[in-house]
DNA sequence: CTGAAAGCGCTTACAG
DNA sequence: CTGAAAGCGCTTACAG
């Protein structure tokens, strides 16, 4: 039978609060007594019950992480960098997977809130804001990462989106390339947004023809760009700019494999998780805008303990920037 | 504040029980009171405390899973598909990640078996059994995941080793191949054993010089396939086998980077992550034994959920096949 | 320096 | 068809 904390007491001769405190540090407890306790923890073998003392104290010590795509491995490492910042600090993390998918974000906003964490860290795949609002809890601790909504009700972490993307079809422009072609993710996120506004004023601010036909869509997953690229090179694009980092590798891919030469056939800008494998065979041949997806992850562990610590301070927004790598750096 | 069954309970004027029976569909409740209480339900806007619930009835309704490397998209997509398992069970997923590290592992496996999940999924990077063993609770659901231990007390879902191996070795050596390198993950591991040991016995059996010099292991995780590549270039290999995946995406690369032509200069051999980018690019100029990593999450779902049913079932051993995919396949 | 006891929010025999 | 009440295993004022 399962050993609890009453049998310890009796076996050790004290009250169940004596032992409570012995084990957790919460009061003075006289060397002999303590003494008695932990000789009785260990004949028995005890392990104080977790999901009791969660019960009673309202601290679960867990945060829950809704992801929209585990194995995309720009966010595996932010769930490794996570989890790292929240093991060293206690605290356990769930996980749950949306594949893009807003039903499931909203199911698992749910089921999260609803006492199984303290605490919600949320890349979130919604576009309507309000409805995501509705579904958390007054008070509720939420740290959005990565994507925000425009409205500034939760304190969110991401990366600075504009500026690389503006500064990288400014560099195409210099080099002469006209038609430069625009690779974005899922149309509704925030992420992506920023990132087609910054093309758009760019392309705008140099010169360039401004063209809808120039920009497509994908879905922020796998086995998306291709359809992009194919439509992208009929309109005879000497540059292509991939706004999104899945996106990014397989564009070098299909490329390689229709025979392109990076650099001389066209001309490639790509957002990359800083430590993807084509990044390291063809840094030299493209110009890479790197993300502090570790950083990015960090941070997210650190705002939603401070949340959990003072709820109702003011919600701020929390902007890292990526680092710019030209060609061959 | 905070909203109860009794809260419910008292606006609806019924018993808590009757509350709890609505709500779980667990007697017969007239409709005319379910009605009743579901009105008090949505006018307090109440959820029912997943805390309190677990804590009362014993089942948390969450798998732990230990992982040794979530940023390694092997196990990313292994803790993908678990997570879509569980979810479409009503588990949810702890995880936990360990480096490669036994001590983490420990503490993990601790803290996660003292009431906090109801079972636990472990790709265990320890060496010695019996300090393994010591830490699971007698009769606590355990599934081991990918690597198993010589003692077959637990049950366990991983991928056949020898086999491929063994196969490609073969075919190295019919294609005339005299000294063939092997680069192995953590010695320690079962999967890097039974890898070593079947490349050891094709080299033996198809007559081929047996030199330890020609065997290299890495730390299974980034950055470790470099040193064994460069040492084993020296002894002159005409072709290498990669047992492990991000050690065989860093070969592509290295080779590559050195200027090697794979097929020409060297042939190679390694075991891929399925959808690996390197994999795309380079898969006509490689044999590559590719590993059902979707089958061996949802496998592992499968076991743990069992393993809860009947805790007292007798362990087996679930062994699923790679794909040999020969060059240009 | 320590103990007796209430109570966290549910579920579930037991009873009618 | 439904209710009163015990109890899951802890923590924590309150009291001495």
């Amino acid at each position: 039978m399962k050993v609890t904390i009453s049998d310890v007491a009796r076996l050790a001769g004290v009250s169940t609060a004596t032992v409570s405190h012995t084990i957790n540090s919460t009061r003075y407890v006289s060397g002999e007594t303590k003494e008695k306790v932990y000789r009785a923890i260990a004949e028995l073998g005890y392990t104080p019950d977790a999901s009791a003392r969660s019960f009673r104290t309202g601290k679960k010590k867990t945060i829950g992480f809704i992801v929209p795509d585990i194995s995309n491995k720009f966010f595996a490492t932010m769930i490794e960098s996570v989890e790292n910042y929240l093991s060293a600090h206690g605290y356990h993390l769930i996980i749950a997977n949306t594949k893009e998918n807003p039903e499931r974000e909203e199911t698992n906003i749910r089921l999260l809130s609803a006492g199984l964490v303290d605490g919600l860290l949320i890349a979130s795949t919604m576009e309507d804001f309000s409805r995501f609002e509705s579904l958390i809890p007054a008070g509720f601790p939420v740290v959005l990462v990565d994507r925000t909504f425009d409205t500034k009700r939760f304190p969110s972490v991401s990366v600075s989106n504009f500026q690389p993307i503006y500064r990288s079809v400014c560099r195409l422009a210099g080099k002469g390339d006209k038609r430069i072609g625009m690779i974005g993710g899922l149309p509704r996120l925030s992420s992506t947004k920023e990132r087609i506004a910054a093309y758009q004023e760019a392309v705008a601010d140099c010169g360039l023809p401004q063209d809808d036909l120039l920009i497509r869509y994908g879905n922020s997953m796998e086995n998306s760009a291709q359809s992009c690229l194919d439509e992208l090179l009929e309109q005879k694009c000497d540059a292509l700019v991939v706004a999104q980092g899945l996106m990014a590798s397989e564009t070098v891919i299909y490329l390689h494999k229709k025979g392109f030469k990076l650099g001389e056939d066209i001309d490639l800008v790509t957002f990359v998780d800083y430590d993807s494998d084509i990044n390291y065979l063809y840094s030299n041949q493209m110009d890479c805008i790197i993300q502090p997806v570790e950083k990015l992850g960090e941070t997210a562990g650190e705002l939603i303990l401070q949340r959990i610590e003072t709820p109702d301070a003011p919600a701020f927004e929390q902007v890292l920037t990526s680092t710019y790598q030209p060609c061959g750096m």
